[in-house]
RNA sequence: GCCGGUGUAGCUCAGGGGUAGAGCGCUUCCUUGGUAAGGAAGAGGUCACGAGUUCAAUUCUCGUCAUUGGCUCCA
């Protein structure tokens, strides 16, 4: 007998080769109905693997991660045998389960195309499939058989994938007529699967390598009910809704003109107005942190660029050079902001004394983006960055990274953003020639940002390779409506431009020394940081942001004086963002504030001007009834102050 | 930049080889003081742009631009 542990570390006894389902069986039927997938002893095994010694097991249903995700994998094989079938002579290379569904790389023979208008016979003849219970089941095979399979029917990627294989590791998965090379983790047969959609299909680089072939990537997803998917999608729908472009075109906010130039916004007042509030909002908390704003050009020398080392990195694919009358003359436009911030360093002589320095600033800068990455105010190519940097002494790197972890934290907390990513950005060790700086410094700075990241408790993920091309980083990441991640909040180490830049401060040992400098954002930009908001938000923002917190609408023109008198009160409370309704539709006004989201409406009418209050609506619908303008104003001070807590 | 999709009125979209439609919005007038009112009339489009096929192109083909879902990139 074997003993199987279970999660819940109950221990039960079973003949040799007994399977997961087995087990779910005799715990209950329930279960094993709804038993997916499973682990031993941490590896993923199939329900149907048969278990020859003692250990521990997971069962997997599809409240699980791993059970949707055998679910989502075992989908996609059933799409490339619908491929296979559908195109013959594709070639398949690798299908794995994803967040929300699965994909398939697929090379299809020349001149062949897979559009949306395609969709339907693939879903048909994967659910086809899936409707036969077609068992999975997994067997090894030598990796001369293997190679010998794919040489056959002449896939070279499968070939390279089992070339990079260990013989004795690689495994076929079975099912009806179909095979292909696996891993394992799948469902216990094809039956599962009673709702099946493709999603999209796009153009993917063979091992994610620009140099290499573009396959055709299909995306799909898949439930075990038809309601599932009927749930998903209304899901996609609602996110649809919160669409930061939608949005901005709604509340008017911001617009782009084919004239002025793609990724190149265009900031409505309704847009300005929120742009300057919260700029207004970090201006307010950097000061108390001792920051101290500085104001530099939009172009700067080429040479500049070049002794900062981006020239050289980004040169080539940036907006090139403006040239002056003056021969060999050339300026870029700025793309960031630090070269500039390191020459006002510069201008004087620094004892340790007076460092740390601050240097902040609203700086635009734009970068010659790739046209296929524009995406809405989320990636453009002029932009405003809520940039600083801070010079400071090495000894002073670890309080101040701190500092400004607390200030990222502050923003992202006072507007709502409770369910971002910590990232530690660092490099990718085995491609050194991507970044600038020695070994040493880096393996200081990446290990004084994590250092930093725990002290604070922060919940962080290390990722190599997403570390800047002079530093590493800590990032804050964000997910939009659609579940995409965006980098907003950075903060750098960078031990670089100091040194390129010849920065210094004397020591109290009366000797230069070099400053370490620190470059954060904590919005990230305004264009995606707005954005974000706008899909966090659906456009509802807090009553301290809202670009007009007041609609004040007289019923007819007798009420006209008492209108005044409100309009003059509020404004004298320094509500803003009022609007003046006088001589409006009603009708027409209240949508219209519906639609920009104004939280409060006031009716102004006979009663009103009787008793001297004022009939208060909230977005929505919802009604204050009938309260005084003192009663009101102090409801909106309260808000105000109950959503901005001021940065300490 | 690459692979797909899309581009028709201010907005949302329908249509389709014979030079265009709806709803909402807009303008004017009438009606109505009461929480997204009703009626009448009207303005607004070289159907993204360019070329080709055709007697005829907004519709078909190709190219360009923009936008969009991904890939690559992201100082």
């Amino acid at each position: 007998m074997i003993e199987i542990t279970l999660p819940d570390s109950s221990v039960r006894s079973y003949a040799p080769g007994v399977t997961p389902m087995d087990v779910a069986t005799s715990i209950s039927e329930g279960l094993a109905r709804n038993v997916l997938s499973a682990s031993f002893n941490g590896q993923i095994i199939e329900s149907a693997t048969p278990l020859t010694a003692s250990g521990s097991l997971v069962l997997y249903t599809w409240n699980d991660k791993e059970g949707k995700k055998a679910f989502w994998h075992s989908s996609a094989h059933i799409l490339a045998q619908a491929l296979e079938s559908l195109y013959p002579g594709v070639k398949l290379t690798i299908g794995p389960a994803i967040d929300q569904g699965f994909y398939y790389d697929v090379d299809l023979p020349e001149g062949q195309v897979i559009s949306d208008k395609d969709f339907e016979s693939i879903e048909q003849k994967a659910l086809e499939i899936a409707k036969g219970k077609h068992p999975f089941s997994m067997r090894a095979v030598s990796k001369a058989d293997a190679l010998k399979k794919y040489n056959a029917e002449g896939n070279e990627f499968k070939v390279e994938l089992i070339e990079n294989l260990a013989d004795g590791t690689i495994t076929f998965c079975d099912h009806d007529v179909f095979t292909d090379l696996c891993r394992g983790g799948h469902l216990p047969h094809t039956g599962w699967v009673k709702a099946f959609k493709i999603l999209s299909v796009a153009g993917a680089y063979w091992r994610g390598d620009e140099q290499k072939k573009q396959l055709t990537r299909i995306y799909g997803i898949s439930f075990p009910k038809q309601k599932d998917l009927t749930d998903y999608l209304a899901l996609l729908e609602e996110a649809k809704k919160r669409d930061h472009r939608k949005l901005g075109k709604e509340l008017e906010l911001f617009t782009f003109s084919q004239k002025v130039g793609p990724g190149l916004p265009l900031w409505l007042p309704k847009g300005a107005a929120l742009r300057a509030r919260l700029e207004d909002f970090l201006k307010q908390a950097q000061k108390k942190a001792g920051y101290e704003m500085v104001v530099t050009p939009h172009i700067g020398q080429k040479e500049l660029y070049v002794t900062s080392g981006h020239y050289a990195k980004y040169g080539a694919d940036s907006f090139q050079p403006i040239k002056t009358p003056k021969l060999d003359e050339e300026f870029l436009l700025k793309p960031m902001n630090c070269p500039h911030h390191c020459e006002i360093y510069n201008t004087k002589p620094f004892s340790y004394k007076e460092l740390p320095k601050r240097y902040a600033e609203f700086g635009t800068v734009y970068r010659y983006e790739q046209s296929g990455e524009l995406h809405g105010l989320t990636r453009v190519r002029g932009f405003t960055q809520d940039d600083a940097h801070i010079f400071c002494t090495p000894e002073q790197l670890d309080q101040e990274f701190k500092n400004v972890i607390d200030l990222s934290l502050y923003v992202l907390n006072s507007l709502g953003f409770d369910n971002f990513r910590a990232q530690v950005s660092v490099r990718d060790l085995s491609q050194p020639e991507k970044y600038i700086g020695s070994p040493e410094n880096w393996e200081k700075a990446e290990q004084s940002i994590i250092n930093a990241a725990q002290e604070k408790g922060l919940d962080y993920v290390i990722e190599p390779g997403e570390a800047a091309f002079y530093g590493p980083k800590l990032d804050f990441m964000v997910s939009d409506a659609l579940g995409r991640q965006w980098q907003l909040g950075t903060i750098q180490v960078d031990y670089n431009l100091p040194e390129r830049f010849d920065l210094t401060y004397k020591g109290s040992d009366n000797e230069l020394h070099r400053p370490v400098m620190i470059h954060r954002a904590p919005f990230g930009s305004m264009e995606r940081f707005i954005a974000l908001l706008l899909e966090h938000t659906g456009g509802n923002f807090p009553l301290w942001l809202t670009p007009n917190q007041v609609m004040v609408l007289p019923v007819s023109e007798k009420h006209e004086k008492y209108a005044e008198k409100v309009l003059n009160s509020l404004e004298n409370h320094e509500i803003r963002g009022l609007i003046d309704a006088r001589n409006e539709t009603i009708g027409k006004k209240i949508r219209e504030a519906e639609m920009s989201k104004v939280p409060f409406m006031i009716i102004v009418g006979d009663q009103e001007t009787q008793d001297q209050t004022i009939s208060v609506r909230k977005h929505g619908g919802e009604s204050l009834g009938s309260i005084t303008l003192e009663a009101f104003v102090s409801t909106i001070d309260q808000e105000i102050k109950s959503t901005l807590k001021s940065f300490k």
